[in-house]
DNA sequence: ATCCTCCCCTAC
DNA sequence: TAAGGTAGGGGAGGAT
């Protein structure tokens, strides 16, 4: 059947189809579509049918044309908005186009659930046989043959950074958490209150009166959050098991092709009506980000692979994403409760706090009641349920929501009623309990709250630290003095990617992290800040891993091995940020092919002050100036927005000693003498470093990389840090080597020396730190980083733009004009300079 | 004690 | 196929 297959489509991939179609379309170059008498449920629609289907073509006409559709005959680009096909192998313009192709289920679903399906959910699956080489009519098939060994489906294809977070669903609900953060204050400058304005309205009731709280606090959250709203535009699937998935349903196919053969024949047989009786288990690895309650009755949960969830509910339905309804209803979530109250913390998209207290007093209304009327107004606007737990506090309030859901409400009035309530509960439900700690946990027999409310607090702290250990124990009597807070200030900004990542080369590398900065520097522009401290995170295949991994794409088994380094000062400067995260992966050092994974993180931050009219002076300037006064005339700069992500026009100005944005620290300096730290040794300008005479040159030089080996706290009150006599032992900073493993539904991390008891960890610490050490050694060894330093310096700017440092001849005196520039400069500056950025994109050339 | 860094853990 | 991100809390252990 297969062969007869390949051979009509062979005939199909000849010019006799095209010949066939140019003489029809002569014939009836007039109207072949066919308008529909009555408007309905296709209006807008005109379908095109390809090959044989299920339902006839004539079958399908009729319909469409019963249903307010068009039906198009003959194939045209223009007119067509969605083709018909039962089967990809006969779908010859398949590609040609980029129109969608549509299973016929479609239209005869859309029907039956009399509502117009979203067409995503019926796109034709690919068979992937269609790749043999011996069927050569798929036009990306060929394309494959001759492209580069990269996948483009991965980290080294240009698009693919966009594309996949286009895609992760995580990026997003990470994304619009910090989003709704900002968004709940931007609604807390807005005075108008219609919620509040109704029940003020309402009439009070005997219920009403309760003895006031002296805190009331509620916890709304979504019902299935991303499945509730997939479902508001798939009513047909009410009431069934539905998880939200990148899976269609089918899994990764093995490429071996008897398989692939087996599957198309299974997948012919299907479209044949043929009932396939026992349906083998499903290896999908792509994760459920949300699954219907209907299908936790079997056993899913959020987070699990479809595969294994298939196994545990065989008529599970997969549904696609949709990012922008998501975030439609999150908005629609936030602007109906602040239409009572901006008493509101936001948790995530798709769940907040909100303090009830003054709202309670102000209406004279019962919590309860409030919250209904709270969740009919979301329901009403949203079409998507929500779920309230009301409180003495946030602990009793989240624990209420989880009694009440889905689609309800419950109040734990007092401490009592909250400690009845836990002491069945497992440790897990505690919030900040996950499965570490609860295994630890269940290994001391502690499975309830209730047993942890028997427990000593010192045990407890012993175990799981001071803060920890008093915090679950309290947590598990349900008291919790946490308050409702909007203004928490951000402490990092980070952009990662663990999935996608292959290289080949370092090369690839480099332009992923290229990338990855820029995304971290457009970040910190949009929170206004600039942080101190640059982490590249990396995920490396663990030896021994495979270096194919179970999930398509996967990180697999992987050590994760961080590095950080210190800056004098804040930047939000998308070069310094790169170089320093280049720095950083050249410093690591890791075989290109073993990466699994990239992150960049900007942390130790301040916020970015932009003040008008912000002053930047360079150091050969400043030091000009010294020697000249009477030359004083601080080039007035008006302040420039932040530059874009590409480098900025180069320009000829003088190079600084260090990064333009580090001048640009928004600290007021409050002291003569301004401590700093000593730049990376990549942050140093080449031009300085010539400039200064060589015994001094080299000793700022061995001070750098001294100063960043050993990973001073960058808050030292030492200005210039000297050379330590410290051993290479560097402390905090041995990356730890950790083992990523995927346990069911979860990725932890695992010390490799196991627990984290002191006296285990030292042991199994100390061959990570060992190699680290000699991987710094390489770097501080310095043959290399000064060759780069040296070759860079060959290139540097005409001799007369070189700094002279005063006649200064010792690195004392170096610093000291060093801490004045700085301490001027800052004093003048703010914003970031143009041109100081054009002379960073200069100096980076050369890396 | 208290701070710092480098992690691990948790949550959505 | 699949899209395994990201921010905050806090523990360990060294420096101060
Ligand atoms: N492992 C997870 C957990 C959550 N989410 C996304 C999808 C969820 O719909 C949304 C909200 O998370 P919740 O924890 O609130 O879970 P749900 O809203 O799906 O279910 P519940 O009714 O338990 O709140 O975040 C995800 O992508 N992956
Ligand atoms: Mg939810
Ligand atoms: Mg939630």
């Amino acid at each position: 059947m297969l062969l007869a297959i390949i051979i009509v489509v062979a005939l199909f991939q000849g010019g006799y189809m095209n010949a066939k179609k140019k003489k029809l379309k002569t014939q009836f170059s007039e109207h072949e579509s066919t308008e529909s008498t009555e408007g309905g449920l296709f209006t807008g629609i005109a379908i095109h049918v390809n090959g044989y289907t299920k339902p006839t073509s004539e079958e399908l006409k009729r319909l469409m044309q019963q249903h307010g559709g068009k039906f198009i005959q003959y194939y045209n680009k223009t007119d067509v908005t969605h083709i018909i096909a039962t089967s990809l192998t006969t779908s010859k313009i398949n590609r040609l186009t980029n129109q969608k192709i549509v299973k016929p289920e479609w239209i005869t679903e859309s029907i039956d659930a009399n509502c117009l399906l979203p067409y995503q959910d019926y796109v034709l699956f690919k068979p992937k046989w269609q790749n043999n080489p011996s069927v050569k009519h798929s036009v990306e098939a060929s394309a494959n043959q001759s492209a580069a060994p990269p996948n483009t489906a991965t980290a080294g294809n240009p698009k693919f950074l966009k594309e996949f977070y286009n895609n992760s669903r995580l990026h997003h609900i990470s994304s619009w958490g910090s989003e709704c953060k900002t968004y709940v204050r931007q609604l807390q400058a807005a005075n108008s209150f219609p919620g509040r304005e109704k029940l003020l309205e309402m009439e009070r009731r005997d219920d009403d009166d309760h003895g006031a709280m002296t805190q009331c606090i509620m916890h709304v959250d979504m019902d299935c959050f991303f499945v509730s709203v997939g479902l508001i535009k798939r009513p047909h699937l009410r009431g069934k098991p539905v998880a939200v998935t990148h899976s269609k349903g089918k899994g990764r196919e093995d490429a071996r092709s008897e398989e692939n053969v087996a599957y198309e024949m299974a997948h012919w047989q299907k479209k044949h009506g043929g009932n396939l009786g026992s349906k083998p288990a499903l290896n999908s690895m792509a994760e459920i980000a949300s699954c219907s309650y209907e299908a936790r009755a079997a056993g899913v949960k959020n987070g699990m692979f479809f595969g294994q969830a298939r196994d545990l509910c065989a008529d599970l339905v997969p549904i696609p994403y949709d990012y922008d309804e998501y975030k439609r209803v999150s908005r629609i979530l936030y602007d109906t409760i602040a239409s009572f109250t901006h008493d509101i913390e936001a948790v995530s998209c798709d769940e907040l706090l909100v303090d009830l207290t003054s709202l309670v007093n102000e209406v004279q209304m019962s919590p309860l009641r409030i919250a209904s009327m709270m969740r009919s107004e979301i329901e009403q606007r949203s079409k998507c349920t929500a779920s309230a737990g009301i409180g003495p506090n946030i602990l009793l309030a989240k624990m209420a929501t989880k009694r009440a859901k889905p689609n309800g409400q419950h109040c734990i009035p007092d401490l009592t009623a909250g400690q009845e309530l836990l002491s069945d509960r497992p440790v897990k439900d505690l919030p900040g309990v996950g499965r570490s700690i609860a295994t630890k946990m269940a290994a001391l027999s502690i499975v309830t709250c209730g047993d942890l409310q028997k427990m000593a607090l010192n045990i407890l702290q012993e175990h799981f630290g001071p803060k920890i250990g008093k915090q679950v124990k309290d947590f598990a009597q349900g008291k919790d003095e946490r308050s409702i807070t909007s203004n928490k200030q951000r402490k990092s900004v980070s952009a990662e990617v663990n999935y996608g990542i292959r290289f080949k080369q370092e090369g690839e590398v480099l332009n992923f992290v290229h990338q990855l900065s820029d995304e971290v520097h457009s970040r910190l522009r949009e929170v206004k800040m600039k942080g101190k401290t640059i982490t590249l995170k990396l995920k490396v295949r663990s030896k021994g891993a495979p270096v194919e991994t179970a999930k398509f794409l996967g990180h697999g088994i992987c050590d994760s091995v961080n590095k950080s380094v210190s800056l004098p000062l804040a930047t939000n400067n998308p070069e310094v940020i790169r170089r320093e995260a280049m720095a950083l992966v050249r410093q690591m050092n890791f075989p290109a092919d073993d990466l699994r994974g990239i992150g960049i993180q900007v942390s130790r931050l301040e916020s970015e002050i932009i003040a008008d009219g912000g002053i930047t002076r360079s150091i050969l300037q400043f030091t000009s100036i010294r020697q000249n006064p009477s030359t004083e005339h601080p080039e007035e700069k008006p302040d420039s927005p932040p530059t874009s992500s590409l480098p900025p026009p180069t320009s000829s100005l003088p190079p600084l000693p260090f990064l333009p944005s580090q001048m640009n620290s928004s600290l007021p300096s409050p002291m003569p003498s301004v401590p700093i730290d000593l730049p990376s040794p990549s942050q140093i300008d080449p031009t300085f470093l010539a400039a200064l005479p060589p015994d001094i040159r080299s000793e700022v030089e061995s001070a750098c990389i001294a100063s960043h080996q050993s990973r001073q706290p960058a808050k030292s009150s030492k200005a210039f840090r000297l050379p330590q006599p410290k051993k290479n032992h560097s402390p905090g900073k041995s990356p730890s080597n950790c083992i990523t493993t995927k346990s069911p539904g979860k990725t932890t991390n695992h010390r490799r020396g196991k627990n984290r008891s002191p006296a285990a960890k030292n042991a199994a610490a100390l061959p990570t730190k060992r190699a680290t050490a000699a991987k710094q050694l390489i770097y501080a060894n310095t043959p290399k980083v000064n060759k780069v330093m040296r070759s860079t310096a060959v290139t540097q700017p005409a001799a007369e733009q070189q700094v002279n440092f005063c006649g200064a001849v010792s690195l004392a005196e170096v610093k000291a004009l060093l801490n004045e520039w700085i301490r001027t400069t800052e004093a003048l500056t703010m914003g970031s300079s143009e041109n100081s950025a054009s002379v960073d994109a200069f100096w980076y050339k050369e890396y």
